[in-house]
DNA sequence: GGCACCGGCCAC
DNA sequence: AAACGTGGCCGGTGCC
């Protein structure tokens, strides 16, 4: 295989005609730093099978790059590349080229591995799981910013060359587990989550600042008076007589707890809470934890976060985060900011731009209804009505008008608790109710929802026997369950009821995600955020509302392409940010 | 000082 | 004692 280096723009053409003639391209890039702000691309590589290009991007034009996006961002030739959002990230940021068509040999292998975590996805994992062939990844974090040697050259050349079997061998095993709708989806998407990362999402660090000031103070007037009387029940003080406990340490809270006769066996919230009724200190303990977790937690946290030559924070999303195929979201996660107006006013838009926030009503319990067919649910989901209260009614026998909040309150937790693999345990224990009493709930409600009920049966069992789930796209979850072990049984039995759910509403959020970023072509709109059944825009003011728009029709048509029978609904809204 | 684990709690 | 699924992150704790 001929290897090309070049150190100039001279031969760039050469390039552009060997790619615009190959169907498929493995593509590499060696970078000054992981983060597209701080870091360039060095090296850019190319190999078509024929012939393989190493450009050395220091010595080159930004025009001469940019001429390979023609056939970069084509969908004619497949881009072979091992965890395309970098290289995405990469090349948008500094060359403003747009991947076309893609085989993502990180997802690919993310997918084949279906949920297994011992399994390891970097690229030499791969090259020696698929190809039997050991890969050399000493340079992978070296030095690309001085003169190269020969061996990194070397080394970056058959990172792309390895990609064109690398594919070959993982098409077999997608095609062998049938995962060709999931892996095409999966590829699809990748592009669309690069340019979210890209983006980031704009914050206003005053007002967070004003926020956590508030809340210190909360904090220290709160913690002084605990540390008293806490601290005095321990018998712990300092050098000057003065009380010691740690608050944030549960076995020390728990002591002191013990001592002042508030008999619990954790110090968990849901414990604590009917204590706080009596006790002053408890519910001052509750409110100090709080307080706690959100300076803890988001406090300081989100500020260290922020770009400041942007004011925007970058997260990174992990586009196969679950096995269920859920998105999971570090650094900060903005999956799991509080849903608390203070909190979410802060995500905002930028002066001259708004946010569109759209997000899919019940989702999941359509999934439920579609996989199931059961008559009832998918009726009330296509005359429209509100679910629980619909439940309820049909449940306590009463009109749907009678129902009281009470029972609209019981049908939600059934609703949801089921798709979880809840128990009678569990239900009891979440509205209040006596075992027997959650036991006949949930009778009734399956005398409602009869195949609901067989489904969740035939799932759990089906995850029990085959020892996999999968979703409505195909998308695979294996787990070896030692059928003598109860624990493990009653565990896959749950993940059976609730994986192809949970799954599904994933396969969802990423067709709509590619659905609305090519849907907004033309608008001055971005996706900036996405939280497994949420997607959230920023635009021009000028923008918003036509973006709003798209983003509601892409998000329903992604759901109508996966679910046939059930109505899909979103909920859009324009503003100028995340709270509700 | 780094690492793993745990209790706890945020999101969906 | 828990008791329903998926994550990430915090501070405390104990180990090497």
């Amino acid at each position: 295989m001929a290897r090309h280096y070049l150190r100039t723009d001279v031969g760039i053409d050469r390039v552009l005609l060997a790619l615009e003639a190959a169907r498929l391209v493995g593509l590499d890039s060696e970078t000054t730093h992981i983060n597209p702000r701080e870091g360039k691309i060095r090296l850019l590589q190319l190999a078509t099978g024929a012939e393989t290009f190493v450009l050395d991007v220091a010595g080159m034009s930004t025009s001469a790059v940019q001429s390979l996006g023609s056939a970069l961002g084509s969908d004619d030739s497949v881009k072979i590349i091992h965890n395309a959002k970098f290289d995405a990230k990469m090349l948008l940021h500094h060359f403003d080229i747009r991947l076309g068509r893609l085989f993502d040999t990180f997802l690919a292998s993310k997918l084949v591995a279906a949920g297994n975590p011992d399994e390891r996805h970097g690229l030499a994992d791969l090259a020696a799981r698929y190809l039997q062939r050991p890969l050399d990844k000493r340079y992978q974090a070296g030095d690309w910013s001085g003169q190269l040697s020969e061996a990194q050259i070397d080394y970056a050349a058959t990172d792309a060359e390895i990609l064109l079997p690398l594919r070959e061998q993982l098409i077999g095993q997608i095609k062998t587990l049938n995962l060709i709708d999931v892996a095409k989806l999966e590829f699809d998407c990748a592009v669309p989550t690069a340019e979210m990362e890209l983006a980031g999402i704009h914050f206003d660090a005053l007002q967070w600042k004003r926020h956590i000031g508030g809340l210190e103070s909360v904090k220290n007037r709160i913690e002084s008076d605990l540390v008293n009387q806490l601290g005095l029940a321990l018998e712990n003080v300092d050098l000057f007589g003065h009380p010691e406990i740690n608050l944030n340490s549960p076995p020390q809270v728990l002591e002191a707890f013990h001592r002042i006769g508030i008999d619990v066996r954790t110090t968990r919230e849901s414990e604590l809470i009917e204590f706080a009724r009596q006790s002053p200190v408890v519910a001052q303990f509750l409110e100090y934890r709080a307080t706690q977790k959100l300076l803890g937690t988001y406090g300081q946290a989100l500020l260290e976060r922020i770009d400041p030559s942007t004011n925007r924070i970058y997260a990174d999303f992990h586009q196969i985060g679950t096995p269920t195929g859920r998105f999971s979201c570090s650094e900060p996660s903005v999956q799991q900011i509080p849903n608390l107006p203070e909190i979410r006013r802060c995500f905002c838009a930028p002066q001259g731009r708004k946010l569109a926030i759209a997000d899919y009503s019940q989702i999941e319990l359509r999934i439920l209804a579609e996989f199931s067919q059961d008559p009832h649910m998918l009726e009330a989901f296509l005359s429209g009505v509100d679910l629980h209260r619909s439940t309820a009614s049909q449940m306590f026998r009463v009109p749907v008008e009678e129902v009281t909040r009470e029972q609209r309150g019981a049908a939600k937790q059934i609703n949801f608790g089921l798709m979880y693999g809840m128990g009678a345990g569990g239900l009891a224990a979440r509205i209040e109710v006596p075992l027997a009493e959650a036991e006949r709930l949930i009778a009734t409600y399956f005398q409602v929802y009869q195949k609901v009920a067989e489904w969740l049966r035939s799932s759990a069992d089906t995850a029990v026997h085959t020892g996999h789930t999968r979703t409505k796209l195909g998308r695979l979850w294996r787990f070896h369950v030692d059928t003598r072990n109860r624990e493990q049984v009653g565990m896959v039995q749950r993940l059976g009821k609730n994986a192809p759910i949970q799954g599904t509403s994933a396969d969802i959020l990423k067709r709509a995600m590619r659905l609305v970023r090519d849907g907004l072509k033309g608008l001055d709109a971005q996706m900036v955020n996405c939280v497994h059944d949420e997607i959230v825009l920023e635009a021009a003011e000028s923008d918003a509302e036509a973006a709003a728009e798209r983003l509601r029709r892409e998000m329903i048509n992604a759901g109508q392409e996966i679910l046939k029978t059930v109505p899909i609904e979103v909920e859009v809204k324009v503003g100028m940010d995340w709270s509700k």
